[in-house]
DNA sequence: TTTGAAAACGCAATCGATTGCCATGATTTA
DNA sequence: TAAATCATGGCAATCGATTGCGTTTTCAAA
């Protein structure tokens, strides 16, 4: 559309017989004009309906007061939260948000950091794809001086701010409350090992295992099961067993554990008496499956919070590197009927 | 952190003793360079890790590459999937996207839309918020000159692009379904009328039964009930009528219907024998529910990359304001157990 | 060898806002 | 009354990239 000419400080300064700079004085407060001047500007402002060019002013100030999100996709649950509880918090700081989904690939990941840089954001706040095994884009986004928070999925070897959740123990307590439930024979769905929440989350199972002094069984263990199909196939695989498993945790997602509920019912096997499901992420259906699913809350919206809190404390107009540190969330067990055998 | 000076196009003017125009002209693909000095631009620019700052490019050039979107939760299953259908699509052309939330507030969307406009993004995509009656701040979108699609939820009476579900026909067909079924007296749960999305859902309610002679009982339309527990509280007040519903279309939202569902199992009403249920928007969990949930699906994805393709087919680099025009996207009743009375 | 046109590139202004430095006039202090 | 201080506000440079216009260089045609 025509650019419609814009309401600018010299159309001001012109109208009040005075210079820009006054106005910008004016308009930012700054105790360098007089008060009466400084009500005249801001009340011509209001009447022109001027609206500051932030892309002036940004580039003159060197900052943007906008921090760029990439996640693997924007539409699952886990991460639209964690985008929400970020927008919350930083919008009350007058900060803006550009959203990016590398949709799990590596070199759209690539090209949305890149994007990102160019656009000067202040910081970038990242959950990397599952692809992702390469990280010197990352860390190219030090290098270039824009502050970098990871979280969820977070590059363990770059020294970044990162946000992550406890997923060892809270998976380690899940198995727990799996074998407190008299469940003897528990299955494992693991995700990509790549991505170092899954292995985190193998390690609390194993733990589990070991403080229980239950026999580490790998036929019990499958990999790549993270989507409801995948789930479901392993589901399959695993009930064929000759000794099958009469628990199986489905690390990866409540997807994963739905597909595990789809193929008991198939089968006609109980759930819980004859199989617990345990899922993990608390989506909002697993309260709502007949039975209802025991799973793990993670706390996403808060987690979204704490991401922005974290770069308002350690990171805004701050002029050294920070140093990296880690804040982990400690997820919650969320009981329901899934596991409850001895009810 | 220190803005750690960025590689300009002076760094590499003065590396290569030419001029930044020079620099300016390669990096743009101009033919007023020398090829040789092009490719030898380009090879520098690499080298020293050049990012072009689009502040200063945006700046100068007078438009962004950038499209605001504005809507009431980002983490709702519908908007989400939107984004994700928006951000597709421009993602492939070179634009960015600033998202922000109103959070159904509408003094935030006005501080949103004006963060926006500040922001000097090409076109702002929203979907008004439930409070919103008043639309000044949109027209002011308009008159700057940006350029404005509304979806979903959309002020009527401004003449803008708008993409939209044809509410009242799906509806329609919603309640021709439960007719068919055999449902004698089929309640409504309506929204808030001032959105026209709800107005029309009615608008199908009624048509519908006007179509089969079907007396209106206004004692079976509750207003205002588009929340789970909103759902809830009208299902328990519409089943202790003397004269309860056997169906009951909750045209706001699956929530709603959920609420419904609730209701149902805790009295122990059997669905869909005794009771229909029939709900909008196929969020994920309305596959899941025993029974599952019939509803209908709004295509979501599809309107965000609708939305898209209406920007650049009539909209991106236009002098002209673009002539009002209308994209209605028919959902689609998806049949499941809920209402499946006659099976 | 001269002329003309095209190719290549430099100069300088521009997009708006910000800010250090300086000039003016007013007010205060000696 | 003179000198010092302060409050205001103007001037001009700056942030990087872009581009119209003008100048220089190159090369071919006359």
């Amino acid at each position: 559309m025509k650019p419609k000419k814009r309401i600018t400080i010299y159309d001001i300064a012109e109208k009040l017989n005075i210079t820009a700079s006054s106005v910008s004085r004016a308009l930012n407060n700054s105790n360098h004009v007089n008060e009466a001047t400084k009500n005249l500007v801001l009340k011509t402002a209001a009447e022109l309906n001027y609206k500051r060019n932030l892309l002036a002013s940004n580039l003159r100030m060197g900052k943007t007061k906008t921090i760029g999100v990439v996640v693997p996709r924007i539409n699952q649950n886990f991460f639209s939260n964690v985008i929400a509880g970020i927008e919350d918090a930083t919008y009350q700081k007058g900060y803006n948000l550009i959203i990016c989904q590398s949709n799990e690939s590596h070199s759209k990941e690539v090209k949305c950091v890149n994007t990102l840089m160019n656009q000067h954001v202040d910081c970038i706040v990242i959950s990397v794809s599952v692809e992702s095994d390469d990280h010197t884009h990352l860390a190219n986004v030090i290098e270039q001086g824009i502050q970098l928070i990871q979280f969820d999925r977070v590059a363990e070897e770059l020294e970044t701010l990162k946000v992550i959740n406890d997923n060892e123990t809270a998976s380690m307590e899940a198995v727990v409350h799996l074998i407190q439930q008299g469940y003897k024979r528990i299955a494992l769905l693991e995700g990509p090992q790549n991505l170092s929440i899954f292995k985190q989350r193998k390690t609390g199972y194993l733990n589990a295992l070991k403080k229980y002094n239950i026999p580490i069984n790998n036929e019990l263990i499958i990999e790549n099961a993270w989507t409801k199909e995948l789930g479901a196939a392993a589901t399959r695989k695993l009930l064929s067993l000759p000794q099958p498993p009469d628990a199986i945790f489905a690390s990866t997602s409540d997807f994963s554990a739905l597909g595990v509920l789809d193929v008991a019912h198939d089968m006609d096997i109980k759930v819980p008496s004859q199989l617990g499901i345990l899922g993990y992420s608390n989506e909002a259906f697993t309260e709502i499956t007949t039975p209802s699913i025991t799973t793990i809350d993670q706390f996403s919206v808060h987690m979204g919070k704490t991401i922005a809190n974290l770069y308002f404390e350690e990171m805004e107009n701050k002029e050294v590197a920070v140093t990296p540190k880690v804040i982990s969330i400690k997820p919650q067990l969320i009981i329901r009927s899934s596991t409850l055998k001895n009810k």
